[in-house]
RNA sequence: GGUCUGGUAGCUCAGUUGGAUAGAGCAUCUGCCUUCUAAGCAGACGGUCACAGGUUCGAAUCCUGUCCAGAUCACCA
């Protein structure tokens, strides 16, 4: 039984046997640090059915406690506050229990699996800092459900079809002079957002020379030579004509290049791939289903509808009156095929931006109402557009944070700041590169993760992501620190001697901390939150380091309190080490 | 206009079943490297928790209204 249980039910105990009474509930909280004590009861609701002093009765259950748990040694009461102080031998045995802190805190995995999906990026521009919010996210959410204890399937839907990838593509034949990755040397998803932007110019120059000859804004958009051969574009390639599909190929090939490369390099992987191409026509059949089933109903002009004004809601479009699907419907569809894929997935979690609430709540709301066992399990893991100070960013535009200059931008800080303290000079180059890379994704990661979701960033590209305080690089200080010490100790094998330590007031603190950890993980899992995550560990490193400075480790006269120093600093290690996996962040063993 | 989200120190953010004097980092200022890595530690300064009501022993947290910011409400994706 875990000790907070088994307090709850004592302090029962206490006021059953002082007062007669029977509490419903007791009220527990981790203790404040300006007050003595490691679990604080709360008297005040028990005034509800006990009459009388909270201070007397709060003294009176104090004395109960101690006297009938062997856990707790002491206990103070500050107003309606108990608080009781754990004995030390309480945390030495709790430390000295865990086997291994690498997988301390992680469940074993389950059977039923859940997919995340995460990315889904749309084929004629590069990755920005958009997608790497996303990414991270994503991948994040993925791996604290695995630790948590499901199996995690992490798949995208690639974009790569409709009308944005043609306008690359007719600008790429129209003005590319058959470039390709190779001649320019680019890398593919570069070139052809290149030629996204392109056809994006040539258009407006278009639109304003209608605009000039007396065309309305409206008519001007619609009329553009250009936009109508990529409407064209789109048509023969729904058709199937064989030029449009090579080209089609020839390009999204050279932006699957680019993309992988770019995963690659922030450290994010995916178990396999959906693409719009194959799934955009799914759902149809569903529809039909759906009509008979009596969740959707049809028009007179013969579109189909699902009402949803029961929800308070309005009524949602799913088939066009002309037999064609919208978004709603092929993403029905790939929910459906996706589950026939993979049968042992129960849930699934959408990384996608907040702009797209409305139109998850709907497409869960009819999965449902479809009657699909796992509907109930479906998460839109929502979270806030990335902004910068001139306001959004638009890749037509050209005012994006391009995500491969991000991390190269983010590398040059890690070096600046290492050169700038040559603690590692003996490193060669390739060690030296690899340390900067992991140290400015760690910084880029962190300084993402660490914010919950649902808020929006503003990202300031001239004023550069923090090295110092709560970020990442400090975590993984922390960590190198630690190694340090490690590789200094040595070998110690020794097994503890847990009768002669006497515990250091901050080594209990690390301790307390540390014990929170499975629980941290759970949480996070439950609120599809990096976020905890990142904080816990930051309470835990900033811990560590105040220990670190004010309690000698290694020039400790007394080997059991030397040997435990030495095996907590380890044990911190391995949960930042474990912790920061989950946020997808490599810690070194110098920096 | 309807709906959803956010508003906490100059800036960036914590604050998850309502609990004690609202916490960190950055910035500013003080100390601390002949002792385990100073990307650190110890401390100072800094708050009408957007605003106004309400619920109660107790509200940043729950309810109502107002203000501000963003998103969304297409036979677009």
């Amino acid at each position: 039984m875990k000790l907070q249980q088994k307090i709850e039910s004592e302090i029962k105990n206490a006021v059953e046997k002082i007062y007669g009474a029977t509490l419903e509930s007791v009220e527990l909280q981790t203790t404040r640090k300006d007050f003595e004590g490691d679990i604080t009861a709360v008297v005040f609701p028990m005034l509800r059915v006990v009459k009388g002093n909270p201070v007397q009765i709060g003294e009176a259950i104090g004395a109960f406690l101690v006297e009938n748990v062997a856990e707790i040694s002491k206990f103070n009461v500050v107003q309606g506050f108990l608080n009781l102080v754990l004995s030390d031998a309480y945390y030495l045995e709790f430390f000295n229990s865990v086997q291994d802190f690498s997988t301390f805190g992680k469940v074993p995995q389950g059977d039923t699996a859940i997919m995340v999906e995460y990315s889904s990026p749309n084929t004629n521009k590069p990755l920005h800092l958009g997608h790497v919010r996303n990414v991270l996210l994503g991948y994040s959410v993925a791996e604290i459900e695995k630790a948590a204890g499901k199996k995690v399937y992490k798949t995208q839907i690639i974009n790569d079809r409709g009308i944005h990838i043609c306008k690359s593509m007719l600008a790429w034949e129209k003005f590319g002079n058959e470039e390709t990755p190779a001649t320019t040397n680019l890398k593919g998803d570069k070139l052809v957002g290149n030629y996204y932007v392109k056809f994006d110019q040539e258009y407006k120059k278009e639109i304003q020379a209608l605009k000039e000859i007396g065309k309305t804004e409206e008519e001007a958009k619609a009329q553009a030579p250009l936009i109508k051969e990529a409407q064209e574009m789109l048509r023969k390639w729904e058709a199937g004509d064989e030029e449009t599909v090579a080209l089609w190929n020839k390009m999204n090939g050279w932006v699957y290049a680019g993309f992988e490369e770019t995963y690659k390099n922030i450290g994010v992987d995916f178990d396999f791939y959906y693409y719009e191409s194959d799934t955009y026509l799914l759902g149809k059949d569903i529809i039909e289903e759906g009509i008979k089933k009596g969740v959707f109903f049809m028009k007179d002009d013969g579109s189909i509808w699902c009402d949803l004004t029961e929800e308070g809601l309005d009524e949602k479009l799913v088939l066009r009156s002309d037999g064609t699907a919208v978004y709603m419907t092929q993403d029905i569809g790939t929910a459906v095929q996706r589950v026939k894929d993979h049968p042992d997935v129960g849930g699934m979690i959408y990384t996608v931006g907040n702009e797209q609430d409305y139109h998850f709540k709907v497409l869960f709301l009819i999965l449902k109402k479809l009657g699909y066992s796992w509907a109930e399990n479906l998460f839109h893991l929502s979270y806030g557009m990335v902004d910068l100070p001139s306001g959004k960013m638009k890749s037509r535009e050209g005012t994006v944070v391009d995500a491969d200059d991000l991390i190269e931008q983010m590398t040059e800080t890690a070096r600046k700041i290492s050169e700038e303290l040559g603690k590692i000079d003996d490193f060669s180059i390739e060690e030296k590169e690899a340390l900067y890379k992991m140290i400015g994704l760690g910084a880029l990661k962190y300084y993402i993760l660490k914010v919950d979701p649902k808020k929006r960033i503003l990202f300031n590209p001239e004023e550069s992501v923090d090295f110092q305080g709560n970020t990442g690089p400090f975590i993984q200080y922390t960590y190198a620190r630690i190694q340090s010490i490690l590789r200094k100790a040595g070998k110690v094998s020794t097994a503890l001697d847990l009768t002669s330590i006497k515990i250091h007031a901050k080594e209990k603190e690390l301790i307390k901390i540390i014990q929170q950890y499975p629980d941290t993980i759970q949480l996070a899992a439950e609120n599809y939150s990096p976020a905890l995550i990142a904080n816990y560990t930051y309470d835990l490193v900033k811990e560590f380091n105040s220990f670190y400075q004010n309690v000698p480790i290694l020039a400790t006269d007394n080997e059991q309190e030397k040997l435990f120093r030495i095996k907590l600093s380890a044990a911190v290690a391995e949960v930042i080490k474990s912790a920061f996996s989950l946020l997808g962040i490599d810690v070194p063993e110098r920096m």
